[in-house]
DNA sequence: TTTACTGTTCGATATTCTTAGAACCTTATA
DNA sequence: TATAAGGTTCTAAGAATATCGAACAGTAAA
């Protein structure tokens, strides 16, 4: 359980390509019905790979909006070699939901 | 109804000073029962005198704040004379909560 | 009418953010 | 081993933000 800091939070999605990001990962967060292949333990596969490609932005960009998200607690990235994986950090949109309660 | 850019709703929300007026404001909002005599229907009185009181920040910069949040929806000003007004717009905030769904 | 109170607007400065490209590292593939 | 692929880090430039003080305008009070 960590702590999610609002301010970092709403600072992640107030650019419009992180939010586009984050609106991505989110779909394929709501969409997963636990069976869909793309979807594992550790959150979902190749998301920058795909990120790159859906968007006009560098890579180095890129990487800089998804540390961003990470930094925030939105998402939870994981590195093992070439694999990068990432997913939703339901507890940073927890904290959102009941900061408005 | 007036639409919401929720890019621009989470950049208001991206300031911690920002935040703060936010929070201020929707705790009154959320403890107003009706019968508070704070609450009208146009809003809050002398929001804007109150903020100045607890935040640590010119009254320019703290005006351009509230223009802010009210530029991104969040809030709803009514300027009447020396009669500074301003409530939630639950239009903004439930564009949040759909985000979220 | 003179003075105080409430806010707004303007101009300036310092800081933060967004972005790209180059260099780099690690892992996979030919 | 040489090359490609997937990401990261560094550096630098331009754009956007946050902030203040001063000047201002409208309203209320003395």
């Amino acid at each position: 359980m960590m702590n999610i800091d609002m301010v970092k939070v709403f600072k992640a999605l107030s650019s419009e390509q992180r939010l586009n990001i984050f609106k991505m990962l989110y779909e394929w967060h709501k969409t997963s019905d636990g069976s869909d292949t793309r979807f594992f333990d550790e959150g979902i596969e190749k998301c920058f790979t795909k990120a790159c490609c859906c968007m006009s932005l560098s890579k180095s960009t890129i990487s800089h909006h998804f540390k961003e998200l990470e930094n925030a607690g939105l998402i939870i990235c994981t590195r093992n070699g070439q694999n990068f994986k990432c997913k939703i950090n339901m507890e940073a949109v927890n904290a959102i939901r009941d900061f408005l309660k």
